[in-house]
DNA sequence: TGATCTTGCAGAAACGTACCTGTCAACGGG
DNA sequence: CCCGTTGACAGGTACGTTTCTGCAAGATCA
């Protein structure tokens, strides 16, 4: 390349790179005969050369040795998708990393630094990237006292209290609750949150916990929590299929969405804009978190290093359909007023 | 390193990679040494020097600036996934980029091959990347004479024609069809297998195209599909979301499903298990899509090239549920037989 | 007793870039 | 006329590997 176009390498990397001082019509002399050769500078010997590879890891935290978890699937697409478009935006890639420790394929790979989602306490993944200076940022409230440079996240508690008094609102009396068994701090903060509430409001709690990374334990859990003799007569659940499961399984015990049994879901799926009826869904806005989290870290890699932790909060959004709609007072304060009602 | 562990660099790097001819106490001492100090290898040095850097690119040819298309998010979060964790295991990590020819970021990264899913013809990324020597392989049978190393595709037009067939055993009369404005091969082979049906067995071709890539056009084309004067009394939607629009516009229009209108949609999303009622989809398989392309670019990486391209086709499933089923035969060859029916 | 072969390692070249440090000419001011 | 300054480049080194070659020291053998 540089004997071709006749100049010196340190001339050819100055006119590409818009370094040095040259006129520019060595300048234009060098990128044209660069274009005309298909000359691409390696990715490789820059990144030597200056330890930056423009990489950045991607990592969710999983239940089997699939890279996504099953559940959240939208969340996680719209998430990934949202990072992948700052990062670009910036000049960065996103690379897709199993969280295993398992070095083979983390050692084989420059990376900038790191995107964690959801990490779980004392997580090796992440203690060894920072024991290598990696700036690493986390999608999720780091549990324990997980070293991250900088997270992002959802105010759970105030969500879920906020869907609870949505549904107190529009009349519920008795609030079930669909949620996970795993320790995450989402399910962690969100289950916590409805006991606190229903001390709060002195209701006993109602709920089901299930292994949600389990496709098909979601419908069962959904099921038995329709079938308790303290049957709820509005239930939140936490994870995104249990909306259309929670649909069939009132279907099931002839129970009417939303007269008898008001609905919500934590999901970003559009589905539910289209369910009989439609159901009201909690969204966790994962584009405004994918795009954050990238920025935070991007700042980090490229800007000063600060020595607190850097955390953002990033509002939740309740859309609000016919499933939770306030329904007409029944055995509250007016009697039973006329036959249609039995 | 080599001095911590009081040998050369040559037998750091010889017993890190089990070669050469050491003992294996040579061999077990560097790698103490090297545990203790928690030294890696420079990735980067490595692909300089070897040429390989262990990372595969992952394309979708998109309609706007985002790096995925709204409409296949079930479909392309499997896919990936699969290729994900295909990749993982021969030891290589997937880089996502986008698939606009800006150079900046496809020459910023070191890459041993590219998947490219549902180029178009003529693509220009795909064009650049075979330039430079690099195996490229594609989910989607390339449109045009686009130099691919190999692609995996399904048989788009037997899957339309089982599924036309089998919504006319279960007593369909005029089939529509939903589809889309865009001219990708998937579209553009649906559509010309659901027309040659017609034309087989003499229906006229009742369907409406929409840009799959709007959210919000799909639920008023299926509205738009049903409020014909010729309405059909069956209907197969190309894209995920149809389901659930065209159950919406059934429902608006006082049709029940599947006793007046049959309903089959392609997707991969398990919300149509759960449907009221289900619907029966097909699956175009894109975990077995996802393995078999990251297969087929590592063989192309590490392997000899093969001169023509390799093509494999992946068998789709066609999951039969209620929206369907066989309805009792009206209007056939029996005449109308008992009031019931009225 | 050499001559040849194996074992166990070290030296050194290359990979392609970025950047620091010259070098050489032209030029202007004193 | 000399000297400092500036413009326009080239030289050379370092980044951290891999790998080819080299080279002793011991083993084997005629």
């Amino acid at each position: 390349m540089a004997a071709a176009a006749g100049v010196s390498i340190t001339t050819v990397s100055d006119a590409l790179n818009g370094k040095g001082r040259l006129p520019d019509a060595t300048r234009r002399h060098v990128r044209e005969v660069a274009d005309r050769l298909g000359y691409r500078p390696s990715a490789a010997a820059r990144t030597l050369r200056t330890g930056k590879s423009g990489l950045i890891g991607l990592t969710v935290t999983t239940y089997g040795d699939e890279p996504f978890t099953f559940t959240e699937f939208a969340y996680f697409a719209e998430m990934a998708r949202a990072a992948t478009s700052a990062a670009l935006a910036r000049g960065y890639a996103l690379v897709i990393l199993p969280a295993t420790s398992r070095h083979d394929v983390w050692s084989n790979v420059a990376l900038d630094g790191t995107v964690v989602i959801d990490p779980s306490d004392h997580d090796p993944v992440v203690s060894e990237l920072v024991r290598q200076g990696l700036p690493v940022v986390s999608d999720g409230r780091p549990a324990g006292s997980l070293p991250v440079t900088a997270w992002v996240d959802n105010d759970h508690e105030a969500a879920v209290l906020g869907i609870l008094d949505h549904l107190a609102d529009a009349g519920a009396r008795r609030i079930g609750l669909l949620t996970g068994t795993s320790t995450d701090t989402y399910t962690h903060l969100s289950t916590t949150a409805y006991l606190h509430w229903c001390e709060r409001v002195g209701q006993d709690p109602v709920y089901e916990a299930y292994p949600a990374h389990d496709p098909c334990a979601g419908a069962v859990a959904a099921d038995r929590l329709l079938a308790r003799p303290d049957r709820p007569d509005a239930v939140y659940g936490l994870f995104d299929p249990n909306g259309t499961d929670l649909l069939a399984a009132a279907r099931r015990y002839g129970l009417r969405v939303p007269d008898d049994l008001l609905l919500v879901c934590c999901s970003e799926s559009t589905v539910y804009a289209s369910t009989e009826p439609p159901i009201t869904t909690l969204s966790l806005k994962p584009r405004r978190i994918g795009t954050a989290v990238v920025q935070l870290l991007i700042d980090a890699i490229e800007g000063v290093e600060s020595e607190q932790p850097v955390e953002q909060v990033i509002p939740t959004e309740l859309i609000v359909r016919t499933s939770s709609e306030r329904r007409a007072a029944r055995r509250t304060v007016s009697p039973p007023r006329s036959p249609e009602e039995g």
